[in-house]
DNA sequence: GATGAATGTGCAACAAAATTGCATGAAAGT
DNA sequence: ACTTTCATGCAATTTTGTTGCACATTCATC
C-alpha cells in the first residue's frame, strides 16, 4: 500500500466509472501495472466491491429518520433477534447495535409517513423486544460519504 | 423507469462492475439498447455515480460512533455554521439536522480513541456552540446498505 | 559488495467491450 | 390512417481490458 494505491483508492471511491487507461494516466503508470494494481487491491479486500449510488428522492424514497431502541431483554440472543428482524426490513438502511443509553440505533429510508407507521408496527409492537423507542427526523442532510479517508 | 430499468438498477446497485455485454445478457437486451438506457438513467440522476465501496478496517479506521449534538443557539445560522465544521472533518462521514431531542446526529469513522479525543476537542468545545452532546460507540454493524430498494 | 529471489513495471499483441450510425418496428397522439 | 416519437437490434469502428514476456528494482542472504 504505497501512494500509488492511495491515489488509486481515492480516485476509485470517487469515481470508479473511469477506465483504466485514464486511471493510469492520471497517477503516472501504464494500463496494465494500473490494472494489476487494482486487481490487487480488489483481492486484499480493500476494495470491497463496486457499486452505483442512486438519488434516494429520484426512486420515492424522500424521507430520512435515525431511530434509537431500547430493548426489554438485554441478552446476546435477543440482542441478534432483534437485529435480525430490522435488517430484514428494506426501509432500514443501516442498523447499529450500539453502547450508551441505547442498544441500537436504525437509519430508515422511507417513502411516506404511513410506511413508517407500519414498519413500527412490526419493529416495534408490544410482542416485540423493545422497551421504548426513539424517532429522529432528518430534516438536512450535511454530509453521507462513501469514501473512506486515506 | 421500467421494469428493466429497475433491473438493471439492481445490478448496479449490487455490482457495477460487471460488463454492459453482461448485463444486456442478463436483463435480455441488446449491448446497444442496455448502454443506452444506462447513459439515460446517469444523465437523469437516477444514477448518482459509481465509487468503489473500501473496507473501512482495511485502511485503520476501526471504530465508529454515533453522536448526538444538541446546539445552545438554534438559529438556522448557527446551526448551519456547527454543520460546516463537522462536515469539514474527515472522520465524520455522515452529519444530519434531526428533529426530536437534539439537533445534529453525525457518524464517525475513527482510527483510534484518540482521534476521538482530538475531534471532541475541535467540534465540542467551550467555544462552539455546543451545549451537550452524547457518544454511542457501535458494537456491531448488523447493516450497512448504500442499495435503495425498488 | 556480490548474488539470487521476489516483485513491480512497460511494451506489444490479442481478445473483448464500448460506442456510433443506421434501418426497423412499436407506441402514442393528431 | 398518418405522422411523430422513441426504443431496439445489427454491424462497423474505436476504445479498452488482458496476457505473456523481458527488463529493472528492491530486499535479504551469503
Amino acid at each position: 500500500m504505497d501512494r500509488i494505491d492511495r491515489k488509486l483508492l481515492n480516485l476509485l471511491q470517487h469515481d470508479a466509472s473511469r477506465t483504466n487507461v485514464a486511471m493510469a494516466d492520471e497517477v503516472g503508470l501504464s494500463p496494465s501495472s494500473c490494472l494489476r494494481r487494482i486487481r490487487r487491491l480488489r483481492r486484499n479486500g480493500v476494495i470491497q466491491r463496486i457499486v452505483a449510488i442512486l438519488n434516494p428522492a429520484k426512486t420515492g424514497r424522500v424521507l430520512k429518520a435515525l431511530v434509537t431502541v431500547e430493548l426489554k431483554l438485554h441478552g446476546e440472543q435477543h440482542m441478534r433477534q432483534f437485529l435480525n428482524l430490522a435488517i430484514g426490513e428494506d426501509a432500514v438502511a443501516q442498523a447499529y447495535a450500539v453502547t450508551g443509553g441505547v442498544d441500537v440505533v436504525l437509519m430508515l429510508q422511507l417513502r411516506d409517513m404511513e410506511e413508517f407507521d407500519a414498519l413500527c408496527d412490526r419493529l416495534f409492537r408490544d410482542q416485540t423486544n423493545v422497551a421504548r423507542f426513539f424517532t429522529m427526523m432528518v430534516i438536512r442532510t450535511a454530509k453521507n460519504e462513501t469514501a473512506v479517508p486515506l
